[in-house]
Formats: structure tokens, sequence, C-alpha cells
RNA sequence: GGGAGCAUAGCUCAGCUGGUUUAGAGCAUCUGCCUUACAAGCAGAGGGUCCGCGGUUCGAACCCGUGUGCUCCCA
């Protein structure tokens, strides 16, 4: 036998393992006869590293696949990543201009060559972690949203939506990110409560356009957005507020640029805000811009995508908008415009990847129509046929969202994903096709003898969102959508759980639900289980500017993988936020040591087998301990199943640390340890081998590496853990259940005695014990004996005279003593006992005595109300006799 | 403004169908131990107005109403 090390050394099995289990090919997947059990990876962005987020989702899934193979399933866990056209074309850019490269500079080729390269740099170290973390992924199949095959369907896809008419082109009201200098969907503009300013600007009245304003009449009205003043094409009030009845027909004049505006009428203002009339600016509101198509209004764009003012804006022309903003209220005031300040509470939106804040502009786009989409994705989910844990949580989100989705703005001003299958002649007539063969052969059909060279139909520079390609993940990382019903889609979908952030629920999980509505008619997955966010341990979230998110990598040199994959479980119930704090990480190397240190226990008892049963004490006695653990791991067994079946594994995992730790440790492996350099029973060795193996393969699907290690370490073996099929469950002995767990109490009992009465450990003491049921304690007394260093234990009929009394149920144990205790502490304690039992026992006869519970509650609640009558009546009695007698 | 969720020990949370010995766990705390696997450990202990108020019920941490506080989503 190799000397094991002291403490475990995760380092040294981790890499070790990983290798193996990749070698043998265990994670590797191909269609057969067995049931599959699938789960595609969350993408991650090739921005970057994994976070606590990801290390929670992709440590969930990974649980998930490896009890499934141990169940016996044919396990598929697709891994891959996510080209995240905005983010990853920003961080591309800014690697650019450090490097003195302008990406205007480039062509779409070039710039796509970087871009790929900057992939393969991130996302090779998301696959290092992932692996580092212990994943069994198929790493066969690793699949990237921009792979040829993904492109390809991605493609496929619009084209078929827009041949379906629901895609379509058009000028609408969208948001825009002015720093990415693209369109964003809805879902990804985030609203953020900011304190902000309302300026009360002064405009004057005249009757006619032309009119010089001599009657000195002005209009105020209150804008939080005083650069966009130059936009204005009216001024709104609501038709029923009299104060402005008298401006009907005539027309304000815009302050600094004196452009006349038309009053307009409409329910739409409130009278209440500000004060009651509306600068109306429709090509930077959406309700200014409804405003403006029920009226006939003009629009004046003053902004250019970026942000600056446009020469439509005539002054502050080339201004950052919130430059234009400051210098505009300074020649506001100045020129006696600006007649109030007032500080508000208002609400603004940010880019979800850029953070710069939105812009509603006016843009031709490309659109996805939600509703025919929505209502499939919709029932799916309310009729059951996708459950969404825990579902009480987001049922009503989900529900909501599909209830009331708008259309979807697809196009995006990048370059950074596919693009858009549309080709435009010249003249702006254009096709949707694949390739630009097939788009001049469709235009030349659709409009005959317009086109006079087929290279002035020119493809459109746009690419689509993300979100465009990662809802066709479940089928497309099948080859679902480019190779329909292909044997392994066919097998494989649809899938049997998604493990993902609630975060992305509109963006991701509703989209891949209409999708897979949509191209399969089935849905993408049978469950759905939203983890919680990661937070620090002050609950803030996790970010980069708060340097309160740990890197992944330093974690698991620390505390090696398993550890930390315990501590992120540990702390993580279903669905909820979680408080991520390293001394939970502490708590799991911990308990890496506790099942490193019984592993070297047992290797020891493998020097001393008994040759032939030959143990110190009687094997009928040492045999209760093996059948107690066993009726415990098999009670613990059906625990599991139902904290599985509920995706309950942060309690799944409790249950295993519990019966690692307490049962099997502080209980079994102590009830069975033969003393000092003493041989082991044979039998008892071997049964222990087993529980050692069963507890590891419980434990496997959270701790995989260290499992792996000591079922290999208490056995030379050719089999691996990571394939072992698990046995099934069989009913535990419940009356063997309660004799153990009897034990415990009057171990735990007269320790408690021991402690409290300073009779050092070694101090062997004699024993009589007073009982009704004699046998129990003949099944455990040699536990008894070895555990509590009892010199001589005798069964009594009558209270023993000069002794400590121990009450445990009905029972009554009395210790002998030499010297004689101090009392006074016994006395204070069996008092506090016995007037908690006598409340107990009054609530208990209270109900009892009340006619109309008798009369309502059910047969087996009286009958035990009947035994907890009984039970605390017997103690009452043991805890008088025990006070008489001291 | 609309909607959802949460409030249980110092902290993080279980408590499933209202009745499981007058509420459980982990961590933290306190006491005693270098007991021949483990001090990253062992043994033992203390710790609760189940957010407040009202109701339903024989019986409420659990169901209903209401108030307060916090979180999230949407406009």
């Amino acid at each position: 036998m190799t000397e094991l090390s002291k403490n475990y050394l995760p380092a040294e099995t981790e890499g070790k393992w990983y290798s193996h289990w990749l070698q043998k090919k265990y994670f590797s997947s191909v269609p057969d006869e067995r049931t599959p059990y699938t789960i595609v990876i969350p993408p991650p962005n090739v921005t970057g590293v994994l976070h606590m987020g990801h290390t929670l989702n992709e440590t969930v899934q990974d649980i998930l696949i490896r009890r499934a193979k141990m169940k016996g399933y044919n396990t598929c866990w697709v891994p891959g990543s996510d080209h995240a056209s905005i983010a990853t074309e920003s961080k591309v850019v800014q690697m650019l201009k450090e490097k003195g490269i302008d990406k205007s500079t480039l062509s779409r080729a070039e710039f796509l060559e970087y871009a790929f390269e900057w992939k393969d740099k991130y996302g090779g170290i998301i696959y290092d972690q992932i692996a580092k973390l212990g994943c069994s992924v198929d790493w066969d199949r690793v699949t990237f949203t921009m792979d040829d095959h993904y492109y390809k369907a991605v493609i496929k896809v619009f084209i078929d939506l827009y041949e379906k008419g629901l895609i379509y082109r058009g000028a609408r009201m969208i948001n825009w990110d002015p720093a990415a200098k693209t369109a964003l969907s809805d879902e990804e503009v985030e609203h953020k409560e900011i304190q902000g300013t309302l300026y009360y600007l002064s405009y004057k009245v005249v009757d006619q356009p032309g009119d010089g304003g001599s009657s000195g009449d002005t209009v105020i009205i209150a804008t939080q957005r005083p650069e966009t003043i130059m936009g204005d094409t009216a001024i709104c009030v609501n038709p029923n507020d009299e104060r402005y009845a008298h401006l009907k027909g005539k027309y304000a004049i815009v302050p600094l640029i004196d452009r006349p505006v038309p009053f307009i009428f409409d329910e739409y203002v409130d009278p209440s805000f500000g004060t009651g009339a509306l600068k109306v600016t429709p090509a930077h509101d959406i309700n200014d811009y409804n405003l403006g198509l029920r009226h006939g209004l003009e629009v004046i764009d003053t902004l250019n995508p970026d942000g600056t003012l446009s020469p439509a804006a005539r002054i502050f022309v080339g201004a950052d908008r919130f430059e234009a903003r400051k210098k505009i209220i300074v020649e506001l005031r100045e020129k006696g415009y600006l007649v109030k300040e007032e500080v508000y509470q208002t609400r603004v939106g940010y880019s979800q990847r850029s953070g710069a804040v939105v812009e509603p502009r006016i843009s031709t786009q490309w659109f996805l129509k939600m509703k025919e989409m929505a209502e499939p994705a919709l029932n799916a989910v309310v009729d059951g046929d996708i459950k969404i844990h825990p579902g009480e949580k987001f049922l009503a989100t989900y529900k909501y969202w599909l209830e009331n989705v708008k259309d979807w703005c697809i196009s995006r001003q990048l370059w950074w994903g596919q693009q858009i299958p549309a080709w435009y002649a010249p003249d702006g007539k254009f096709v949707v096709a694949a390739t630009h063969e097939e788009a001049v052969e469709k235009f030349n059909q659709v409009y005959p003898g317009v086109l006079t060279n087929k290279e002035l139909l020119k493809q459109d520079e746009d690419v689509l969102d993300t979100w465009f390609s990662s809802w066709l993940w479940p089928m497309e990382v099948f080859n679902g959508i480019s190779d329909p019903g292909n044997k392994d889609v066919s097998y494989y979908y649809p899938t049997s759980v998604l493990v993902t952030g609630q975060d992305i629920i509109f963006f991701w999980v509703a989209r891949m639900i209409m999708a897979g509505m949509h191209y399969n008619k089935t849905r993408p997955f049978a469950d759905v289980y939203f983890t919680g966010m990661v937070r620090d341990k002050l609950g803030r979230k996790m970010s980069k500017s708060l340097g309160n998110s740990p890197d992944l990598l330093a974690l698991i040199d620390k505390y090696g993988a398993d550890a930390v994959r315990f501590g992120i479980m540990i702390s993580s119930p279903a669905g909820n936020d979680l408080l991520f704090d390293e001394s939970s990480l502490e708590q799991g190397r911990n308990f890496n040591n506790k099942l490193w240190n019984a592993l070297k226990l047992v290797k020891m008892w493998e020097q001393r087998i008994g040759a032939a049963s030959t143990p110190r004490t009687n094997p009928g006695e040492e045999h209760f301990a093996v059948q107690w653990f066993a009726a415990r791991l098999e009670q613990v067994k059906v625990e599991l199943d139902g904290a599985y079946s509920q995706f309950r594994l942060s309690e799944g995992l409790k249950t295993i640390y519990s019966l690692i730790w307490d049962d099997f440790c502080s209980w079994y492996l102590e009830w069975v340890k033969p003393g000092f350099e003493q041989p082991i029973d044979q039998n008892i060795y071997h049964q222990t081998l087993i529980f050692f193996e069963e507890l590891m393969q419980l434990l496997h699907p959270f701790m995989p590496f260290i499992t792996e290690e000591i079922y290999h370490q208490l056995r030379k073996r050719e089999d691996d853990l990571c394939v072992k099929l698990s046995a099934a469950t069989k009913e535990a002995d419940q009356s063997i259940l309660d004799d153990g767990n009897q034990l415990k109490k009057v171990i735990t009992a007269l320790r408690d005695a021991r402690v409290k009465n300073g009779l050092k450990p070694k101090e062997p003491i004699k024993v009589h014990i007073q009982t009704a049921d004699a046998i129990i304690y003949q099944k455990i007394s040699s536990i008894l004996n070895r555990q509590l260093n009892i010199g001589s234990l005798a069964y009594t009929q009558e209270p023993i005279p000069v002794t400590l009394i121990v009450a445990v149920e009905g029972d009554r144990i009395f210790i002998e003593t030499e010297t004689k205790a101090d009392t006074s502490a016994v006395r204070t304690d069996l008092l506090k006992d016995l007037d908690h039992q006598q409340q107990f026992l009054q609530s208990v006869a209270k109900k009892l005595s009340n006619e109309r519970f008798m009369a309502n509650a059910k047969p087996e609640i009286v009958a035990l109300e009947r035994k907890k009558q009984a039970d605390a009546e017997a103690r009452i009695k043991a805890i008088e006799e025990s006070l008489a007698s001291l």
C-alpha cells in the first residue's frame, strides 16, 4: 500500500481522472437503444471567462448528467459557445483600437478574421474552465453559433420565416445604442431609476407662423430633454384643459431656433404632469412618435447614429447629446427661456451590452412577428408540457411576457454575426435568398428586366441578433435545422432539461420554445430549471467594477474543483439567489478531508483483516451496525430520488453530506472500529467497503474527482465509478432504523451525563439499565461498551441508589459513580426537562379532552396524540424518580 | 404606475397535504478534549414573539384579509 497523504490533494487526482474519463470516451454519446438524457449547455459568450453564475449552471448540469448516466440513460451533454454579436464586436473593436487599428479602415472580411481569432482565444479559455470543473460534456459535439452548419441554419430559418410572412422589414421606432451604433431589441434595454431634472421652458405663442409674437403670450413646457427641442414639431395639450383652450389654431415658437410649431390637442396628455403642455418630438420619443402619426406631424431627427447632434438640429451640430444638453441649458438660461428647474425621479433605458443610454430612434429594421410564434410557446408551458422549476416563481412572468409580446427587432448594425440574406437593387427593391446567385435568379423572376448588372444586387450589410441564432440551439447542435430528421436530432431531441439563469427567460428560453414548437412541433426540453443569481456575501451582484467576482481557476487551484462544486451547491436553494462566500468552499475542502481520512481508516483495517471471522466480540452484535447502516443507506436513496425528481439538488447534497459525515463516519465507522491493533471481522470489513463505495457513488455527481479516486483506492479494479450503474433501491427496515435511533440517543445522553458530571472519558463506568425492552440493548451492548467506555453493564428492575440517572424515552440508565458527583446541575436540568414535559403533556391532554378535536380529527391523528400522551407520562415518571433518588 | 415573490436561530436557508413528541439543518458561537482516520478534527451545549395585527379552524410557521419592510420583472 502506498502511503496516503495527510490531507486530500485535489491537484494530484483531478487532472488524472479527467484525462482518464476522456480517454475512455465516457462523455461521448452516440444514439443507441437506451433512452437518451440530453442537455444542451447554455452557450457562454466568447467575450470572456466563466463567472460564478456559469459555475453554478455548469455544476447543476453536470450533476444531472452524471446522475442520469448512473441511472442507465444514454447521456449527452453538448458544450459550445455563443458569438454574442454586440458584446464581442465591441470587445474586438476595443482590442483593435488598442493596437492602433480603426475598424472603419478594415474590410468586413478583415474584421471577421480578427473576430475569429478572438473567439478562438476566449472560447478556448471557456472550454478549459469547463473541463477543470469536471464537466462531463461530449467534446466531440462542441458547437459554436457561427459554425458553418449553424450559420446556414440561421439563414435558412430567416428565409423560411420571411417566406411565411413572419419576418418583415420596416421603419419603426426602435431602441438605438449610440455606442455600439446598432438597433437593439426591447429585451436588450435595461431601465434604471435615476434622479433627473425637469426643465421648464417658455415658448412664445403666435397667431400665424410668420407672426413675430408681439402679443407677449407664452406657454411653459416641462421637459427632461431640452437638447431635443430642435426636433419639436408640435405642442400638445389635453382638449379638456381649459387653461389652454385659447391656443387652438395658434403656434408656438421653438426657442433658440425660432421655428414655429402648431398646437395640437390630444387626450394622451396628462394635464397634471408638469404644466400640462407637452412638446412633441416624434423622432426621439416613442409616445411622441405615436402622437405624430395620429396628427400627421413632421419628423425631424436631430441626432446622428453616434449620439451627436445632426445638421437637422441647426445648433450645436456635432456635439454629443449630453454635452449639447449642458450647453443648451446655459443658452436657454441666458436668453431667459429657462423659467424653472425641478429635481425628479425618472427611468432611463440603458443598453444591456454597451451600457450607453439608449435613444428611441426611427429606423428601418427587420422584425419578426411574435404573436403567431408566442401562442404555441405559451400553451406548451401553460398546459404543463414543459415544466418550469421552481414553477410558482416564473410561470406568471413567462405568461405575462408572451401574452404581451411585441415584434422582435432582429437586425443589428454589426459585422459579427449571420449577415441578413436580403439583396437589394440600387432602387431599393429587394429579395431574400441564401446566396447571391439565388438572389439574382429570384430577383429576375420577381422584377423581370430591372436588374441590368447582377453585381448591382448587394447584400444587406447588417447581421442578425445573436438570440436569433441561439433560439435554434437545442435543434441545431444536432444539425436539426440544417439537416432535418437526421439520426442524432431524432434521437436526442427533445432534450431532457434546460438549466439556465432566470435573467434570460425571455431572451432565450421563451424563444427556444417558440423555435422548437415552430420547427419540430415539439417542446425543445421537458423541464426548465432556473438557477438564481450568484451574489457576493453582502448580497451585491457580482461585477467587475466592484471587484467581487472571484476567478474560477484560482478557486479551483486553492480548494479543488470538488470543493468549489460543493460550496456553490450547498448554498444554492433552487431558484433563489445565492450569496457566495468562500467559507462554503472551505466546508467543501473539509468534507474532502473527512472522506480522505475515512479512507485512511479503512485502509488501515486492510492490513488487519481477521483471519477467519474471529472478532473479539459477538459477531451478531456488530452485525447490528451493518444492518443499521444498510437500512440508513436505503432510506437516504429514496430521499435522494425525491430530491432529484424535484430538482432540489442543494437539499440532496445536504442529505448525502450528513449521511457520510454523521451516519457513516461518526456513527457507523465508530461502531465497527476494532480496538487498538485488533483485527477486523472479515465480513464487516467487506460490508464497509461496499458501503463506502455506495456512498461514493451517491456523492459522485456532486464531487466527481475525489469519489472516483476513493473508489479506486478502496479496491484495485478495472471499472470506473463514473459509469457505474446504480443498484435499485430496496425497502429500508424501519425497526432497525428505530433501534439505531435509540442507540444514538442513549450514547448521546450518556456522553452528556459524562461531560456534565466531569467523568473523564478514560474512566470506565458501571451502568444499570431499567427498561421494558432489554432485547434492543442486548443487540447494541458491545457498541455501547466501546463508545462509552462502559466497565460493566447490567439490567435492573429497580432504581439503583447512589447513582446518576439518565432518562432516555421511557428507559432509565443508572451510572454508578465512585466519587459522588455534584448533583445541583443535574437537578436543574431534570427540573427544566420536567417542566418542559409537563407543559407538553398538558397541551396533548387539552387536545384529547376537546370533544370537537375527538370528533373531527382523523383516527390516526388521535392515536398519535394518545401515544404522545403515554410517552410523555412515562418520561415524567422517569424524571420524577430520578429527582427523588438524587 | 402594473405584476410577482419573499419575511422562520447571529448568518444562509429547510419545513411538501394544516396534526410527525410544544419548530429543523449548515455555518457561526460557547464548553471540554492533541481519544491510536481526521484540530481543515472529536464530544457536548446554548440560541426562536416563525415580521405586526385581524380572521378561518377542534388545531395555523403553513389557509384568508390587512399593514410594514425587502427583492425582482414589466411600462
